[in-house]
DNA sequence: TCTTAGCACTTAGTAAGTTTGAGTGCTAAA
DNA sequence: TTTAGCACTCAAACTTACTAAGTGCTAAGA
């Protein structure tokens, strides 16, 4: 248990770290503190903090730097989210303002926006997918060798993908397949029709054609694919700026980890409720060790549940990330309700 | 004029520095040369060397690095390209060996493969595309808002876009227009046909609707992403290695400059004919001073000529890599030779 | 005329020692 | 419980000295 004292040099250390890089002493505390204490009590506070593990010297005759577990209470009792400067509310709102055509670029927008606020690297996941439904599938002949299979979604999402066809097929083939998956699939979800691809279907359509599996294989890709949760990244080279020492090994590693992951869920971990802060070995991944992860959730109504996330340093402004997360996460999901209600009509 | 010794010498001195990238001194040179002189002879041509601008000191006292212009005679008239290691050969043949559906995927590939060769950073640009023929076009409705423009050409490539239609289009009125395309554009070369839609075009197609722009547009859209060049990069993150200092604020720039740029020719200049070597501040591009960048055409007969190149230190050993290129070059016509082979049967 | 031994000189890099300043913990008195 | 005072610690900055690798130049030899 902390004593209000206590949290308030916690607190101290914590900003003055946060802003200056360098290890916080007694001295410079009794100075800036609004109560009135000499230096010598300070380091009497300072030692009990250390003792509970919360802030910790760099060597033995340094002042102290918040340890994980120190920024780990920071956030959870003390900080609290700094309100929205009007610059940042502008720029939002103005970067989010424009006439979009689809989902996809109104989140790959936000990661810049968040990026350019934070100078941080940022991560934009769309809404959920999994209640998305099946709303078409096409296949187009393009030329002798070739095809092409298109998905909707009643979200609007489109996912295409071209393929090689072995044979010569003809249209009546390529109509019957398509029909079958329009009337046995469209209206479920995406998982759903996963599942029944699985089951059902393989039986159905062998009645309709003789080699099935080529279509089916080519629907099964598509699908895959639409269904993956892709997302989206800003200011990737921000990581240049935030990683102290420039160790290339680790750099690369983070890079690939950024860009080879297909499943976010490895490096954000699982969406948790509201905002959510990980600190440094708190993370699973051994390439965020030295980094902060700050996530937030944000909610569309029934389209589902997005996130956005922001990576920084461990030395992190919490109070000024969490207040624009908080913000940032309201007015997208605003504009993405604009978005489907027009698109829904 | 240089004398075969001064030749000798130079050859040397880039080769020492290549490999251990410390400055040469003229007693290391004596014991390594094939002639048997004293050092006092390799100072005073070395002091010779520098006279003319090829070498020069990093102090006072310092042995000598190659300047731009050494590397530059070295290079001209030096180099001699290094037989492919078997090792190497291997690799690429293997690596090219799979089973490719799509051109781009043997360029891309192609890119992994060369900077995996050499550690540094590789640009791969297919084909040129002015002399491919548009050999297809199709709209494609999907659901009441959205359409997928998709145009195909000659050599195979697939270009694809979703609009929005802003009033429900009808089935005949989207028919007209791809109907219009494909009678009057089918068969003509990308250029040809980005001219002729911004004069006969326009014309024609007003008799078949009354809001013509609207599908142009659409048409000009795909049109112009199918002409643009674009060209694939592997090893990005080897910049890492290869940056001497780690300038952040350099590195940024060459990477955006690798990342933002739409026309491949502002970063590799335009196409020369065989093996090209542009060297440090020869480049006129800032953010790629201290760097060199090697650039290889290719020829795939009627199917036009492509590009592949290498960025990496202007340390960097050139003749492995000049004798790389040239091979790869090849190995790649071939394969490409292969797919248009099958595809056009 | 070219080559070379020899020598004085320069410089970066390394290592070892010194100083400084910011910090600490502890003690004893208020 | 607070605080002044003090002895102590350590990183960082600065000095100093030394070494190793190089240079250019001169004068003698081939």
């Amino acid at each position: 248990m902390l004593s209000e004292r206590q949290m308030m040099i916690l607190r101290a250390v914590v900003r003055d770290f946060t802003n200056s890089g360098v290890p916080v002493g007694s001295k410079a505390l009794a100075k800036q503190l609004p109560i009135h204490v000499s230096s010598a009590t300070i380091r009497n506070e300072m030692a009990a903090l250390e003792e509970q593990g919360l802030i910790r010297k760099t060597h033995s005759s340094s002042g102290r730097v918040p340890s994980v577990e120190g920024y780990r209470y920071y956030v959870d009792h003390l900080v609290k989210p700094d309100p929205l400067r009007p610059n940042d509310l502008n720029m939002i709102q103005s970067s989010l303002g424009g006439d979009f055509h689809k989902i996809d670029e109104i989140i790959s927008q936000s990661a810049t926006i968040l990026s350019n606020l934070t100078s941080y690297t940022a991560f934009t996941l769309k809404p959920e997918l999994k209640d998305s439904r099946l709303s078409g599938f096409r296949l187009v002949p393009l030329g002798r060798r070739q095809v092409m299979a298109i998905l909707v979604t009643d979200s609007g999402d489109v996912e295409n993908q071209t393929f090689d066809v072995t044979e010569a097929v003809t249209g009546e083939q390529l109509e019957a397949v398509v029909r079958l998956i329009n009337d046995q699939l469209v209206g479920l979800t995406l998982p759903e029709v996963l599942k029944k691809l699985q089951t059902d279907i393989p039986v159905k359509i062998a009645s309709y054609l003789q080699s099935p599996e080529g279509f089916l294989d080519i629907f099964g890709n598509v699908l895959t694919k639409a269904a993956q949760e892709r997302f989206y990244v800003g200011g990737r080279l921000n990581l240049l700026n935030f990683s102290e020492d420039h160790d290339v090994d680790s750099l690369k590693s983070l890079y690939s980890l950024i860009d080879k992951t297909d499943d976010i869920a490895d490096v954000l971990g699982q969406p948790r409720d509201n905002i959510s802060v990980q600190i440094g070995n708190e993370m699973t991944n051994d390439a965020l060790r030295n980094y902060s992860l700050i996530t937030a959730t944000y909610d569309v109504d029934q389209h589902g549940r997005g996130m956005i996330a922001i990576l920084g340093p461990t030395r992190m402004p919490y109070s000024r990330m969490i207040g624009l997360l908080g913000a940032f996460r309201e007015e997208l999901a605003k504009k993405l309700l604009d978005y489907y209600r027009y698109y829904d009509e």
